[in-house]
DNA sequence: AATGAATGAGTGTTCATTCAT
DNA sequence: GATGAATGAACACTCATTCAT
């Protein structure tokens, strides 16, 4: 009896930080990432405000529960992807299309947590920003296709801080245009451009 | 006289929003962006807080000043620069030279501005202006080289974006580093990719 | 059956109240007196939150409770001894013994109830209460003393208040000092001041 | 001009500092020690709360403010007292006046600052609360007594750790009774008591 | 135009108490 | 009777903005 009591009680824990996710994701969606204001976050979770210290130890908790709950994914799906076996090219335009798959579900949130400094000084634990961790992973693959001898030798860090933040650029700049707009030539030019560069001619 | 009288006012006027400025810098750099207290800027400025009113409209108003007197320079020196006769990688190469070099001026400014949500949230349109003024004036030397064909004619807006983007995402990270660290050779990697991309062997 | 039953409840009452009586004693000694909440009294309880309030109608209550639960032993005792068959100075010396004695052994607890501006608050009808309860002790013994003519014809009223002032201060202060320091030459003084004066000489 | 100026500025800094003062006074007359809020001075004192901040860095510096304005007169006289040429008994008997006297300017304050273990917590850097000071001083003038060869040789800190805590008490009692009712019977006793003592007889 | 005291809405956090289950 | 999530009033403190002088 305790057991099922327990495992139930559990799962409506996992129900309300789920559904004071939601209504945090929601905040930030409205007001910006330094818009989040536990007031603010309860009233759309329509809870009182005591009641977010039920499920989070406090603000910092809170936002890096919601920090993960977005990250972790793609994280997760990159890193299986980088540790498959298949050209690095590959692997980074797979990867560009996971990112950008992901992102599309999330598109308001991620704008204001990518870009928040906010964020920086809450998760100061966590420390890693999302884009730390996603240039991280995409100097992975660089590295991996230096050493294939597919890529030329550059700084893989640097590297993947440059396609990084053409990624980001590129993708923030997508969300003002139309929502569903395909990212597909995005893309296509993205990779195109990193991996043969504009200049016409014999090149190199 | 009231011409003289409303120059003069003009001038007087202009020399506190100067030494408003200077005050607003001070305290950015010793207390970074949140620190940022209209109390602070006032005392850094010998002024009483109230009277920063009479020349800003707020603290956004305020923080938009600071912004642009920064950022102002650089955009001037760039058009100047596409706007001048030489091929489109010379010149892409030489924007990229400037806007590292005057970055370099403002470092902990910039970091502070760049990375602080508080700013982020009150200079958002300026902000978003602002990088929307770089990725137009890449992408106009985009547009000339592929009008030179010397570019392949991808989108030239993409490419703009792309290119603030890597550009912005290297010289945050190169902040973090080594105050005196040369940006040589980032620079040099950020062209060399872009132009040639990383892709070895005979390519295209 | 309803007697039996009522008797049995009366019971297991009478042990829950004295099972969180005993938590709450506990988080005292762990928190200091500032530290003592319902959320925690509860977890050192084993019980639930709300259970508490089905033993004490509120905090106060169950403050009131402990604090009666320590001092009522003393109380009882001196009272036994005011109504024994001695001389008025051994009675007023054995009281002394007995107050210390048994203070000694809730060193902890007293200090942090005592001490507290927390408790102090919520229990300060107990505590005036209590205090006078000692006065009015003391008054009996120096009334006694009086009336045997050992003492001078003093206010016993005010003898006592006085008694049990300086009575008072000397324990607080001693708890400060080393905690296995014995309080016997305290008590001797005590009682050789209050009997014959610090004056030195002939003496009145 | 600047100094007139800059005088009557710190005069009306003040004239808000005492006005706060006597607010946090009423507050702390009618809610206790416990009671005492930003809130509720703000409103005494027909302040906004924030004003409060424009005079006292905290709440911690309100309060020390309050206790050093009611202590400091009566430490300052005590001690004029003790470093006159007077017979010990005589420095004893006056100080008592002194105490009571001025205590009797602030009775419902002192009641409640005297036995606040609140302010223990808030005032730490002090430390040192009225009572330590009190028994500090009233110790040296059973020293230079005891020192004269006019009192016995007991430890006078423990003396007058009696003495003081037989007086705190006398006059808390004093309190409940009467307002006007005049203190000087309860001198007259306090002090026969611990000079000459309570026993009838021969003695010693 | 300059001042700086006053304002008051807001911030994150705590905790005694209630109440549906 | 037991539970513990929900509540909401308090708390100390901050700071952009206003306004009488």
């Amino acid at each position: 009896m305790p057991r099922l009591s327990s495992a139930r009680k559990k799962l409506l824990t996992e129900m309300m930080k789920e559904a004071i996710y939601e209504a945090a994701v929601a905040v930030l969606a409205e007001h910006g990432a330094e818009g989040v204001t536990m007031d603010r976050v309860a009233a759309a979770a329509n809870l009182a405000k005591g009641s977010l210290y039920n499920y989070f130890r406090g603000k910092r908790d809170l936002l890096q529960f919601v920090h993960r709950k977005t990250v972790d994914p793609i994280v997760r799906a990159v890193d299986e992807m980088i540790r498959s076996d298949r050209p690095a090219a590959a692997k980074l335009e797979a990867s560009v299309h996971i990112v950008f798959g992901q992102l599309g579900r999330h598109r308001e949130l991620f704008t204001l947590l990518l870009e928040s400094g906010d964020a920086r000084v809450l998760l100061e634990d966590t420390r890693r920003t999302k884009r730390e961790v996603a240039v991280a992973q995409f100097a992975e693959i660089f590295r991996q296709g230096i050493e294939q001898g597919l890529f030329h030798s550059f700084d893989p860090m640097q590297l993947a801080q440059m396609f990084v933040g053409a990624m980001a650029e590129l993708w923030q700049r997508s969300l003002g245009a139309g929502r569903s707009q395909s990212a597909e030539p995005l893309i296509e030019t993205l990779l195109g451009v990193f991996l043969h560069g504009v200049a016409a001619g014999e090149s190199r």
